[in-house]
RNA sequence: UCCCCGGUAGCUCAGCUGGUAGAGCGGGUGGCUGUUAACCACCUUGUCGGCGGUUCGAAUCCGUCCCGGGGAGCCA
């Protein structure tokens, strides 16, 4: 229940304690640690911003809030108040000497300890997970790819355009989607992408983007997946697949020398070396389809002409390069209808994916969209896609059709390998999975 | 959907070729005036995932189902 006492001193944050020192002041958080040795109790408080320790002597408080220490347990809330003093014993330099203790709410044996649990343990408490310094290490540097992207398309011209996410049909086709029923209107489909809705936004505004969630109902039970993610989508009138290509790179760049910038403490709390993340400051290697078989042959890997780039192939080919690589050009029956073919080479789409160094694998996949009516009703035709749904697609190409190209960015694969993570899921607040969706 | 691994105390795990169920951590009580995942003493904890089978006897062997983890395909 609630306090009705409320402390005299100023509420700080624990961030800037600092600034504080010989100030009485007022801590409000949860305990994250409690230590005794009788006369001298030491109890650490976290508040969101960060943590500090706060020293009860017997003594040098009053008598009642020395025993309040008896009560709390761990995640307890708790407002403190004491004096801020610089203290070399003390983790982060600073601590306080607490004059009074004015718990709120008195939790019951906390679940998670500091010490070792499984990965199906801690997604059943993923709600309390959220608190471990770790999580919120993972969820600060997800906070700072997220405004990266919106701050290095708005410096570009680039315009946010906010897609449906519930759809009267497919975007792509091939995946599979979450199926709801619309009011009155029979079926309706989450978005497995904004892309053909920003292909008529770009048109209208010339340089657009979304971000936003996307669903896909594929049975993927991989560290690469979710059903559930977010995406970056981008998309230009006018642009090659040449200039999609610079974009994403420099996306990517950007995006990775900001979180070096301002995540520091983060990314050596989550103890990742931050040398490969470094890398991006630089060309990315490029390497057509067709270079990409040569080099898969070098490494004794056999593929078909035609065949996309498996999992394996994605981790030989990303193994080859420090950074980023752009594979381009492929067959375009391993890729999607909406994609236009390069005058070069009629077998090929002008495509293009970015595989992640480490392993990561594909973190962006874009391409020059189809421009011509007829060749995309013949795509659509040979894809066995309904046309009905997607009249007001084709009148893109009706009214003033131009080459224009774009790409998606997976939110969370970008985070985890910025984050050196062994799995997505870690990337996103509340994970879906294939067979999770609690909490 | 397919392949591999696992399910034993609140948590992390040990338990060998079948013979009466264990540790550490957590929790509780007491002690300690500077602790750092404190320390010391004592105490606390079980449908061994479910069902069926083999056996004198099953946590252990077999079958099956459920749940979880890892991977593939597909994709970001």
């Amino acid at each position: 229940m609630p306090t009705t006492i409320a402390s005299a001193a100023p509420a700080v944050d624990i961030a800037s304690l600092a600034h504080h020192t010989g100030q009485t002041v007022t801590l409000r958080g949860w305990v994250y640690h409690l230590r005794s040795s009788g006369k001298v109790r030491f109890l650490v408080l976290r508040d969101g911003s960060g943590m500090a320790q706060g020293v009860l002597v017997k003594g040098r408080l009053p008598e009642d809030d020395f025993q309040q220490f008896e009560r709390l347990t761990l995640e307890s809330s708790v407002m403190l108040e004491g004096l801020v003093r610089a203290e070399p014993r003390a983790p982060g330099g600073y601590e306080l000497e607490v004059t009074r203790v004015i718990p709120v709410q008195i939790a019951p044996e906390y679940p998670i300890s500091p010490k070792e649990h499984g990965v199906a343990f801690l997604m059943d408490r993923r709600h309390l997970w959220l608190r471990s310094p770790r999580q919120q290490a993972i969820l600060r540097i997800r906070d700072e790819v997220c405004r990266a992207c919106r701050d290095f398309f708005h410096d570009r011209g680039f315009v946010l355009i906010d897609t449906p996410i519930l759809t009267p049909t497919a975007c792509e086709g091939t995946t599979s989607l979450f199926e709801t029923n619309y009011l009155d209107r029979g079926k309706a489909y989450l978005s497995q992408s904004g892309q053909l809705y920003l292909e008529a936004a770009a048109m209208a505004l010339g340089r657009v983007y979304c971000f936003g969630p996307t669903f896909r109902a594929e049975k993927s039970k991989t560290r690469r997946h979710l059903t559930e993610f977010w995406m970056v989508e981008a998309e230009a009138a006018f642009y090659t697949l040449e200039d999609i290509m610079q974009l994403a790179e420099a996306l990517v760049r950007f995006v990775v020398l900001r979180v070096l910038e301002h995540q520091e403490p983060q990314l050596r709390l989550l103890e990742r070396d931050t040398a490969p993340l470094a890398e991006v400051d630089g060309p990315f290697p490029r390497l057509s389809y067709g270079q990409a078989l040569e080099e898969l042959q070098r490494h004794g890997k056999d593929l078909a002409w035609g065949e996309d780039l498996g999992a394996d192939e994605e981790t030989v080919i990303s193994q080859l390069f420090t950074r980023p690589v752009l594979v381009h050009r492929y067959p375009k029956e391993a890729k999607a209808f909406y994609m236009q073919p390069d005058p070069e080479d009629p077998r090929l789409a002008l495509c293009v994916d970015m595989l992640a160094p480490e392993g990561y694998g594909e973190i962006v996949g874009g391409s020059q969209r189809l421009d011509d009516l007829e060749a995309l009703l013949a795509r659509i035709r040979e894809h066995n896609l309904p046309q009905e749904p997607l009249e007001w697609y084709l009148d893109l190409r009706r009214y003033g059709s131009v080459p224009h190209s774009g790409f998606g960015m997976g939110i969370e694969r970008l985070v985890a390998w910025i984050c050196g993570l062994h799995h997505v899921r870690e990337t996103i607040p509340f994970p879906r999975l294939i067979d999770r969706i609690y909490p």
